[in-house]
DNA sequence: TAGCGAGATGTTACAACATATCATTTATGT
DNA sequence: ACATAAATGATATGTTGTAACATCTCGCTA
């Protein structure tokens, strides 16, 4: 069984625990995102559904399985490039916490890392200190991957 | 002297130091921007362009001018708004280092604040590890602001 | 197992954000 | 005053996302 698969399985699983289900058109855009480690955009998926599935699928429909997976923490949307990719932690046990994100702004690769806690902590008293309360610690932060910057020099 | 005019009067200077043109459009646009602590987006600011100066200016217009005043320093964009604001160092001599952003994601206040410098470069560290170049440490935070958390509860 | 109801998906239209391209106007130096 | 470059206008279109309503499909119950 290869990683995809487990990855999907393991999301089924999820699902089915409180009642959701991850019906084929579910379990396809998944695997779409699961696939690759760039971002995609809602209409890349709808070329690539078409590529891999042979098949149309609406853009109301990519977006409303797009909401589906990510309140099931499946996937995660990057507002910052309008894009979204599969969660990193699907097949994990552990409850995880809030993902930071490293964009690519070359190549739209994204790495899901996992910021110092302390850091965070640093962060949220400049927030309150401010007069703001952090509604989501998560951070994207806009970079150039090692590769793509190799590539340029 | 207001408060709006000393920043038109400062950014104009911080043009032609360096050979750029406030013109009146862009002093225009950039002092819609001045007046309000709000992130307004291209179209808020067309709407509030023709209110202001009973006058009509094109999309075009309005996002290249936006691009001339990013380019110059007196606005910044944030996107994970889509929508801009005027620097807050506009008066400042100093020169003031990367801006972080809160935003409320109720009423689209923005403030722009100065994170620790101990704090970004912590941030940094772990975005080495990961295998990516900071761009530019530029973060945007969505946040609650106080009024907003108040109004709610 | 027929059919009911909820949830999932399809269709169409459109709103909001943004840019490409080419035409016209305005400012500045000689 | 004229040539030139910069700024702005006009039109069309691309991209991202949602509203509203129709249809289909799955799972339950009679």
């Amino acid at each position: 069984m290869n990683n995809i698969d487990t990855i999907i399985e393991h999301a089924e699983q999820n699902c089915k625990s409180h009642g959701s289900r991850l019906t084929t058109k579910r379990k396809q855009v998944l695997s779409l995102l699961a696939q690759t480690d760039k971002a995609l955009s809602a209409y890349d998926l709808i070329d690539l559904f078409v590529k891999e599935n042979g098949e149309k699928i609406p853009a109301m429909s990519v977006y409303r399985i797009l909401d589906f997976l990510e309140a099931e923490h499946l996937v995660h949307k990057l507002k910052l490039a309008n894009k979204y990719i599969a969660c990193s932690h699907i097949t994990c046990k552990h409850e995880h916490g809030v993902p930071q994100f490293l964009i690519c702004s070359v190549c739209n690769a994204v790495k899901e890392i996992t910021v110092n806690k302390s850091t965070i902590n640093e962060l949220n008293q400049s927030v309150e200190q401010a007069g703001f309360k952090l509604v989501s610690p998560q951070l994207e932060i806009n970079c150039i991957c090692n590769e793509c910057l190799a590539t340029a020099s």
